[in-house]
DNA sequence: TTGTCATATAGCTGAACAGCTATATGAATG
DNA sequence: CATTCATATAGCTGTTCAGCTATATGACAA
């Protein structure tokens, strides 16, 4: 599931008042990004990001909430650590915390 | 780097006396498991066995060594281990112990 | 109800990828 | 020195994937 611009997109989303404090709409923190905004941030079309993160949507790692005409991404943070932790078992890892 | 038979191969060579005991040539805990053993417990042909085990060992996910006329390849423990951290730092997650 | 704006969908293109067969290499054996 | 066997390389094919443009949708604003 994750490729190189997906893990930028959970990168971004992991400070989103440093990388999306322009938003004006709602509070990046609380609220989420709106999906235009993380199109410009990666420096591509607004359909290529719009599927990169229905792709994330779908596995769970954000949540999208509609808000008047905006997308707002927020990461599911129990989502993605249950994801690396499942990945740490499924390849036999005791994993070290970070 | 984590393609879906390159998961299945770590996982694997993580208990190689379950899924390669019937190796004879060299003890497989010890030694490592030789490359046409991995391509039949895959069931695909040696040379794309060959490839996805020569990209695991470049990204140093595992270790081949030759011995006579085999290659016995061995995980890395310490490589896979310290790759999962870097993955949770990556995406700011603070792992939980596996 | 028309226009505008954010997002979604359709459909295309080129790159990357995983599989295959055929063949080369290189070491050990007869 | 020829043969055999494990592995590597070359080269092809079909599939997946990320990007794009064009266009549809759906909601709010005028």
């Amino acid at each position: 599931m994750a490729s190189a611009q997906r893990l930028r997109i959970l990168q971004l989303l992991a400070d989103p008042q440093k990388h999306f404090g322009q938003q004006r709409s709602a509070d990046p923190m609380t609220f989420g990004v709106c999906m235009t905004l993380i199109a410009e941030a990666l420096a591509v079309a607004q359909p290529t990001a719009s599927r990169h993160l229905d792709i994330l949507r779908q596995a769970g790692f954000i949540t999208v909430q509609r808000h008047l005409k905006w997308s707002y991404c927020k990461r599911d943070e129990a989502a993605i650590s249950g994801y690396l932790t499942w990945l740490g078992r499924e390849i036999s890892v005791t994993l070290t915390d970070g």
